[in-house]
DNA sequence: GGTATTTGACCATA
DNA sequence: TATGGTCAAATACC
C-alpha cells in the first residue's frame, strides 16, 4: 500500500524531531504561513491554466485546494485531455468474438486472471479531493459505469505493472456526495488501492503531502464496517514531481513509539488553528520562513487504520516542502 | 511514430 | 444472471 511509503521512508535515516512540542510548533507555523500565502483565492494567473497537474504536483495541489472549479473526472485532470473517443467497431460482433474470445488460448484466458477482487486481497480505501497525486504513476486501463453509481469508476494499474510485474492497482470513483455542494466546491473521490507496490520508482520513495484526506480502511472480515475519519485535506506531492523542489532533500519519516489513535489525530488537527497576524502577509511569511527550521523535514503523522483494526502511523507530511513550493509559486 | 486515453465487449465471479 | 473487472482496438496528442 503506497501510503506506507512514509513509514518505509523512515528507514532512510530520518531522525525524530525534538518532540511533539516542536512538531506542533512547526505545524502551527506552517499553518500560519499557509494562511498568509492564501488569504483569498489564487490570482487568475495561477488558476488560469499556467499550472498543469503534471508539471508540478504541488502546484496543482494548491490549485485544487483553492479553486472551486469542479474536477469532472480524474482522467480529465491531466495535461492531456480527451484522448481517444468513442470506439466505432467495423467488424461484425460475431467476428469480433471469434477474433478475441474465440481465438484466445487457454493460457491467455488464464493470464487474464480473476475478474473480481478476491477476498483477502489487500485493499485500502481513501477519500480524497485529489486522487491523482499519490506519488506513483498509474496507467488507466479501463473505465466503467458502475450500477447505481452516478459517476463512472476508473481503473488504473501501476505503470510498472509490466516492467516490474508490480501488482498494484487502484480504482477511482467520484463520490456522489462530492459534487461540490457543501465542501468548498471540491468533488471527492473514493480511491481504492488494490495490492501493494512491488516496484521501485523514484516517485515511490518520496513522501506524499496529504492535505485533506479521509482515510477509510475496510476490514476484510467485515467489509461494510468501514472505519472513517477525516483529517484536513488531501494532496500528494513528491519532490521528483515538483521542479521547484529539485534541490531540496527530504524524506518521509517515522516517529518511534508513536501509535496514536484517531482521537489523537483529531487533536493534532486542532493544531492547525491559528490567530491572524497583524503584519502584512509578505512580511509575516518571511518572518515565519526565517523562524522555521528547514534543515530537517517537518513531519505530521497521518494515521491509517490497519487491516486488523489498529491505528498506525502511515506517513508523514513534509510541510516545509509545501511551504517552499508555496513561496515559489506565489513569488515570495 | 510513439504513447496515453477512451470505450465497447468480453468474461469471471458472486 | 447481474455486474465488476479487464482487454484491446480506436483515437488523440505530442
Amino acid at each position: 500500500m503506497q501510503l506506507n511509503r512514509g513509514a518505509e521512508g523512515g528507514g532512510r535515516g530520518c531522525g525524530v524531531p525534538d518532540g511533539t512540542q516542536l512538531r506542533s510548533r512547526e505545524r502551527e507555523l506552517v499553518a500560519q504561513l499557509h494562511e498568509l500565502l492564501f488569504p483569498s483565492p489564487p490570482p487568475p494567473s495561477a488558476a488560469g491554466g499556467s499550472m498543469s497537474w503534471s508539471s508540478s504536483s504541488l502546484s496543482a495541489d494548491l490549485f485544487v485546494e483553492r479553486c472551486s472549479l469542479p474536477v469532472e473526472a480524474p482522467a480529465s485532470c491531466g495535461k492531456r485531455r480527451g484522448r481517444g473517443s468513442k470506439r466505432v467497431r467495423e467488424g461484425h460482433p460475431h467476428e469480433e468474438q471469434k477474433q478475441r474470445g474465440g481465438g484466445c488460448s487457454t493460457a491467455t484466458k488464464a493470464a487474464r486472471g480473476s475478474r473480481r477482487r478476491k477476498e483477502g486481497t489487500t485493499t485500502t480505501t481513501i477519500v480524497t479531493t485529489v486522487p491523482d497525486f499519490d506519488g506513483y504513476q498509474w496507467k488507466k486501463y479501463g473505465q466503467k459505469q458502475i450500477e447505481a453509481a452516478k459517476y463512472p469508476r476508473s481503473y488504473y494499474r501501476c505503470t510498472n505493472s509490466i516492467d516490474q510485474a508490480c501488482p498494484a492497482k487502484r480504482t477511482v470513483q467520484r463520490n456522489e456526495d462530492g459534487d461540490g455542494d457543501g465542501n468548498g466546491g471540491q468533488p471527492k473521490y473514493t480511491v481504492v488501492y488494490i495490492s501493494e507496490h512491488s516496484c521501485k520508482t523514484a516517485e515511490a520513495v518520496a513522501a506524499p503531502v496529504i492535505l485533506e484526506t479521509t482515510v477509510r480502511t475496510k476490514s476484510l472480515a467485515a467489509p461494510n464496517d468501514a472505519v472513517v475519519f477525516s483529517s484536513s485535506s488531501s494532496a500528494v506531492s513528491t519532490g521528483t514531481q515538483s521542479p521547484a523542489t529539485s534541490d531540496i532533500t527530504w524524506s518521509g519519516c517515522t516517529v518511534a513509539g508513536a501509535n496514536p489513535t484517531p482521537t489523537e489525530f483529531a487533536a493534532d488537527s486542532d493544531c492547525w488553528e491559528w490567530h491572524p497576524s497583524p503584519e502584512t502577509p509578505a512580511v509575516a511569511a518571511a518572518a515565519l520562513l526565517q523562524e522555521m527550521d528547514f534543515a530537517r523535514p517537518i513531519m505530521s503523522p497521518v494515521h491509517v487504520a490497519a487491516t486488523d483494526g489498529s491505528w498506525i502511523n502511515d506517513l508523514f507530511v513534509n510541510e516545509s516542502l509545501f511551504v517552499l513550493n508555496s513561496c515559489q509559486l506565489f513569488g515570495f
